[in-house]
DNA sequence: CGGCTGACCCTCG
DNA sequence: ACGAGGGCCAGCC
Protein backbone atom coordinates (compact mmCIF):
# COMPACT_ATOMS: atom_id res chain seq x y z
CA UNK A 1 0.00 0.00 0.00
CA UNK A 2 1.34 3.73 -0.88
CA UNK A 3 0.30 7.17 0.52
CA UNK A 4 -1.27 7.73 -3.21
CA UNK A 5 -3.53 4.73 -3.09
CA UNK A 6 -6.46 6.24 -1.18
CA UNK A 7 -9.27 3.57 -2.46
CA UNK A 8 -12.02 2.75 -0.05
CA UNK A 9 -10.45 -1.09 -0.12
CA UNK A 10 -7.24 -0.19 0.85
CA UNK A 11 -7.99 2.26 3.46
CA UNK A 12 -10.38 -0.34 5.00
CA UNK A 13 -7.61 -3.31 4.84
CA UNK A 14 -4.88 -1.58 6.34
CA UNK A 15 -6.79 -0.19 9.36
CA UNK A 16 -8.45 -3.35 10.01
CA UNK A 17 -4.97 -5.09 10.06
CA UNK A 18 -4.00 -2.90 12.80
CA UNK A 19 -6.78 -4.58 15.38
CA UNK A 20 -4.61 -6.26 17.58
CA UNK A 21 -4.95 -10.24 18.48
CA UNK A 22 -7.33 -10.34 21.48
CA UNK A 23 -9.63 -7.48 21.04
CA UNK A 24 -12.33 -6.66 18.88
CA UNK A 25 -13.28 -3.42 16.51
CA UNK A 26 -16.40 -2.53 14.70
CA UNK A 27 -17.52 -1.67 11.29
CA UNK A 28 -18.06 2.14 12.39
CA UNK A 29 -14.53 2.28 14.36
CA UNK A 30 -12.91 0.44 11.81
CA UNK A 31 -14.60 3.17 8.67
CA UNK A 32 -13.89 6.07 10.85
CA UNK A 33 -10.09 5.09 11.55
CA UNK A 34 -9.83 4.99 8.13
CA UNK A 35 -11.46 8.04 7.88
CA UNK A 36 -14.70 7.08 6.06
CA UNK A 37 -16.64 8.21 8.76
CA UNK A 38 -20.53 7.22 8.34
CA UNK A 39 -19.47 4.40 5.79
CA UNK A 40 -19.61 1.31 7.96
CA UNK A 41 -21.88 -0.94 5.35
CA UNK A 42 -18.77 -0.03 3.53
CA UNK A 43 -16.72 -1.88 5.48
CA UNK A 44 -19.04 -4.97 5.54
CA UNK A 45 -19.62 -4.94 2.08
CA UNK A 46 -15.96 -5.30 1.34
CA UNK A 47 -15.01 -7.98 4.21
CA UNK A 48 -17.65 -9.63 2.80
CA UNK A 49 -15.52 -9.97 -0.39
CA UNK A 50 -12.37 -10.67 1.17
CA UNK A 51 -10.12 -13.06 -0.94
CA UNK A 52 -9.01 -16.22 0.85
CA UNK A 53 -5.78 -15.94 0.55
CA UNK A 54 -5.53 -12.33 1.78
CA UNK A 55 -5.21 -12.41 5.41
CA UNK A 56 -6.79 -10.00 7.58
CA UNK A 57 -8.45 -10.01 10.97
CA UNK A 58 -11.90 -9.88 9.73
CA UNK A 59 -13.05 -12.26 13.08
CA UNK A 60 -12.23 -8.91 15.37
CA UNK A 61 -14.75 -6.83 13.54
CA UNK A 62 -18.24 -7.07 15.29
CA UNK A 63 -21.24 -4.33 15.09
CA UNK A 64 -21.33 -1.42 16.95
CA UNK A 65 -23.34 -3.30 20.33
CA UNK A 66 -20.96 -5.85 20.55
CA UNK A 67 -22.82 -8.66 18.67
CA UNK A 68 -21.60 -10.68 15.79
CA UNK A 69 -23.12 -9.37 12.30
CA UNK A 70 -23.82 -13.13 11.10
CA UNK A 71 -27.37 -15.10 11.60
CA UNK A 72 -26.64 -17.12 14.75
CA UNK A 73 -25.88 -20.93 13.89
CA UNK A 74 -24.48 -20.41 10.23
CA UNK A 75 -21.49 -21.26 9.26
CA UNK A 76 -19.55 -18.06 9.33
CA UNK A 77 -21.40 -17.47 12.78
CA UNK A 78 -19.42 -20.19 14.30
CA UNK A 79 -16.39 -19.54 12.70
CA UNK A 80 -16.13 -16.03 14.35
CA UNK A 81 -16.79 -16.89 17.29
CA UNK A 82 -14.33 -20.31 17.53
CA UNK A 83 -11.62 -17.47 16.02
CA UNK A 84 -12.65 -15.14 18.59
CA UNK A 85 -12.51 -17.40 21.55
CA UNK A 86 -9.26 -19.05 20.58
CA UNK A 87 -7.84 -15.86 20.84
CA UNK A 88 -8.75 -15.42 24.77
CA UNK A 89 -11.98 -13.15 23.80
CA UNK A 90 -15.27 -14.13 25.66
CA UNK A 91 -18.31 -14.80 23.49
CA UNK A 92 -21.67 -14.81 25.04
CA UNK A 93 -24.09 -16.55 22.79
CA UNK A 94 -23.17 -13.88 20.31
CA UNK A 95 -21.80 -11.09 22.37
CA UNK A 96 -18.97 -9.64 23.30
CA UNK A 97 -18.00 -7.10 26.36
CA UNK A 98 -16.91 -3.97 24.37
CA UNK A 99 -16.12 -2.58 27.77
CA UNK A 100 -13.45 -5.31 28.34
CA UNK A 101 -12.73 -6.42 24.58
CA UNK A 102 -12.95 -3.51 23.03
CA UNK A 103 -10.02 -2.05 21.25
CA UNK A 104 -8.92 0.96 22.48
CA UNK A 105 -6.00 2.18 19.11
CA UNK A 106 -3.00 3.77 20.83
CA UNK A 107 -1.74 7.15 19.30
CA UNK A 108 0.81 5.72 16.81
CA UNK A 109 -1.78 4.36 15.10
CA UNK A 110 -4.31 7.40 15.11
CA UNK A 111 -1.28 9.36 13.80
CA UNK A 112 -0.82 6.89 11.17
CA UNK A 113 -4.05 7.44 9.77
CA UNK A 114 -3.19 11.47 9.38
CA UNK A 115 -1.17 10.28 6.54
CA UNK A 116 -3.68 9.16 4.69
C1' DC B 1 -29.98 8.37 -13.80
C1' DG B 2 -33.05 5.31 -10.74
C1' DG B 3 -33.71 1.37 -7.91
C1' DC B 4 -32.33 -2.18 -5.42
C1' DT B 5 -29.20 -4.73 -1.60
C1' DG B 6 -26.41 -5.15 2.55
C1' DA B 7 -20.96 -8.84 7.69
C1' DC B 8 -24.16 -1.00 9.54
C1' DC B 9 -25.74 2.54 13.17
C1' DC B 10 -28.63 5.55 15.97
C1' DT B 11 -32.84 6.72 18.41
C1' DC B 12 -36.94 5.65 20.54
C1' DG B 13 -40.58 3.00 22.84
C1' DA C 1 -32.62 -5.95 26.42
C1' DC C 2 -35.05 -6.02 22.07
C1' DG C 3 -37.32 -4.60 17.88
C1' DA C 4 -38.93 -1.10 14.53
C1' DG C 5 -37.96 2.75 11.81
C1' DG C 6 -35.17 5.88 9.47
C1' DG C 7 -30.76 7.24 7.81
C1' DC C 8 -26.67 6.00 5.62
C1' DC C 9 -23.53 4.82 1.47
C1' DA C 10 -20.76 1.76 -2.04
C1' DG C 11 -21.66 -1.48 -5.66
C1' DC C 12 -24.19 -3.45 -8.98
C1' DC C 13 -27.57 -3.85 -12.19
Amino acid sequence: MTNTDTSIQTKIYHTVSCVPKGTVSSYGQIADLAGLPGRARAVGYWLKRTPQNLVLPWHRVLRADGKIAFPPGSETFIEQRNRLIDEGVAVKYNRVELDKFGWKPDLSVLLHQLYY
